[in-house]
DNA sequence: AATGAGATGTTATATTGTTACATCTTTAAA
DNA sequence: TTTAAAGATGTAACAATATAACATCTCATT
């Protein structure tokens, strides 16, 4: 067995942000996609951890910075920002994650904590096949893919739950 | 190939109706939980066609039933359907469906058509497995699996996309 | 400089879900 | 059979998430 995934050990996060804007940009500018200014922000802010974080939490931080934005600022970043994908939105969190593969085309899963709430996303190409079998025998045609795992990470797996 | 599966073509749905219900006095009384008419009526509309239904939408029908009903009313008896394993909630959707399953304890797997909105749900071994060798991976200790793929059912994916 | 597309601002509102507490019903014990 | 306790429901208010509609601004290209 490797080592634990980055989320789930100490790590220089800053190097994660970096990449990740790094990535964006490249992304948005190979695809002649503006990565304006509140978009950079918002998806800086997505990255602030590995933890999911919710529209109105990124709208607080963005007050905080002094910017006087409503919803429709943050959701239209986040579609943004999602369509590029540059980041995912967690279904079973109301919640926005940063994109580990930007600009990979993926199916991608999720092993949620729901003790520290740190996400991690996998590529799973045994999980995806065995998903397109068993939509093909029923003959249907699948366009998106949702995989959230919910559970123990190892480091809290490994504690007693505190609840 | 087998013919389709029940949801994508023409059936005594009032059957499903009817053998949901008495799956679940079956499972309630089983476990001692107590399958009171506010219950039994959600249930009863959650069934009422293989496409889900929000809470709402189950809000508006026991209004039109005469029942003054209020949403933690809907809510309660959704939890308590969903706790029993009678019903499920689509979490991209924030809709809730009959559990085809019942009183089976199963990871499942929703294909969900985006142009008539139609829910199949399956158990899918496979998936299952290749989903729980990905968390082993990663020392992961799942818990609860969300997989939900949405796109045309074989009905609407041989018609053109009427959008 | 003028135009048009895309991006953002702004206000209001829709949709989904929960809290908190009162009241009623059922069960089962005293 | 009363009585307590647990469970279920009623009710009002509200929290959290998301969108609609329209005005304004910015920027790349003419």
């Amino acid at each position: 067995m490797s080592s634990s995934a980055i989320p789930y050990r100490p790590h220089n996060h800053s190097a994660c942000v970096h990449q990740a804007l790094s990535d964006a940009r490249s992304v948005c500018q190979r695809q002649n996609a503006r990565l304006t200014p509140i978009r950079e922000r918002v998806l800086e802010l997505i990255w602030q951890s590995h933890k999911p974080l919710g529209a109105y939490d990124v709208l607080a931080v963005l007050a905080e910075d002094g910017h006087n934005a409503a919803p429709p600022t943050v959701y239209r970043a986040l579609d943004f920002l999602q369509q590029y994908g540059l980041v995912h939105r967690i279904a079973s969190l109301n919640a926005f994650t940063g994109c580990t593969h930007a600009g990979e085309h993926h199916t991608c899963l999720f092993l949620i904590c729901r003790a520290c709430r740190t996400v991690l996303e996998l590529t799973a190409p045994a999980v995806s096949d065995a998903v397109a079998k068993a939509s093909q025998a029923e003959a249907f045609t699948p366009e998106e893919t949702i995989i959230e795992i919910a559970g123990l990470c190892p480091n809290c797996s490994s504690e007693p739950t505190h609840e």
